[in-house]
DNA sequence: GATAATTTTTAGATTTGTCTAAAATATTTA
DNA sequence: TAAATATTTTAGACAAATCTAAAAATTATC
């Protein structure tokens, strides 16, 4: 069994982890909130573990153990906010920190039970999908509003950032998942991207059209 | 905020607080699993904070601040374990360790928001009274088997022990909360407490009985 | 009331996770 | 490729919570 510290550091690697690199010590620093030399104490101790494979001034990433190991840490985070949004009735803005908590409980059983509960959710509130008990899920939309054409429609399925100022700026702007959006243009000038909703025009920053997962509608 | 230790350190001293008298040391070692020196560090440690009273060589006790913390903290124990086996549907028996986890979670929100999903139940699952959000709930049953007269019925209101093999043993012999009893008798030789629960007469015994929280039926 | 037994505290060490400052390595730039 | 810059590691320290062994205080016993 990990300590809540180490588990924090294996799912912060998971998320730094894209394609084969070796995830930086100065990343996960960034991504912990510490300072590298603390990085790199973890690093030692993790690779100690079997949790990653690590190779001083170059970088770290997980073992099977260790990914399998994220990915359960993963699982129970999404369950929970499933919970707390579809039973407790918290905005999906609200529910981030809670979580961050509660997916450190470690009882494989209540873990289970609770998915059973919910009635084994495929995706938790931000679209994000859920490992099922063997770690399998499917794969997220890697689609940028970039490759769709003007006049296209796109469904918005997920999100990519989970703060709750961004998620409440969604909520202004009466963006929700399932929300059906037709591409109107992408400006030059400042990659901003405008699209019809509904009956309104609302024109969507760069920084907010990139954490949007989208998928062309069939 | 307190850590997750000085929380369990609190509401040890909760439990073990009976009248008016000091909790010592060697009493919370025992009940935290813990040495005395381990005790006497947090003790200080309680005392700065001001969440205990707390004097060398004579023991310690809550002082009010202490005592709303305890509250607290037994308050979100026993609604997460209404939701674990309620919703979840753990037996009475499994869920102690897994709500000595939950009930650190800090949230008052969720404390409420779970409250109000229960329905704001009084009792959980091993008869023992919910505080309310203020702190205030419905005392407990002092009456001893002693101060019933053959003949009279009594109801099973709760147990005041909640290892998994003191309930499992209370499920083989078919009791639970809300149980009626009639006392057979009581045995000079060993305090066993015979009782008549429906059909069958069982016997039980002095350390089971003393488990045992009962009030006589109206 | 002195001594024995019990309880509690202190002193000093250990573990976990963190930090700062300085040294070592790697990468970029000229 | 040598110097400058960026990144990472080491060394040494600290705070929290714990421990063992020894000392101090309290309580019980004769």
């Amino acid at each position: 069994m990990q300590s809540y510290t180490e588990e924090n550091y294996l799912k912060a690697i998971y998320h730094l982890s894209t394609n084969e690199a070796l995830v930086q010590t100065n990343a996960i620093a960034e991504q912990m909130q510490t300072k590298a030399a603390s990085v790199t104490d973890m690093l030692k101790k993790l690779a100690d573990k079997s949790l990653i494979a690590y190779t001083r001034y170059q970088g770290a990433k997980l073992t099977e153990k260790g990914r399998n190991a994220a990915i359960a840490i993963i699982r129970k985070h999404r369950l929970w906010e499933v919970f707390l949004v579809e039973k407790l009735k918290f905005g999906w803005d609200e529910v981030h920190d809670l979580a961050e908590e509660l997916e450190h409980i470690s009882s494989d059983e209540l873990t289970k039970r609770l998915d059973d509960f919910l009635g084994y959710p495929s995706h938790d509130p931000h679209g994000d999908p859920i490992p099922d008990a063997s770690g399998n899920f499917s794969p997220i939309s890697a689609l940028r509003f970039q490759q769709i054409k003007p006049g296209e429609s796109i469904l918005l399925k997920g999100v990519s950032l989970h703060s709750s100022s961004f998620l409440q700026h969604l909520d202004r702007l009466g963006l929700k998942i399932g929300s059906e959006l037709r591409l109107v243009a992408i400006a030059d000038f400042d990659q901003s991207v405008e699209v019809q909703l509904g009956e309104r025009k609302i024109i969507l920053s760069e920084n907010v059209a990139k954490h949007l997962i989208i998928e062309k509608k069939l």
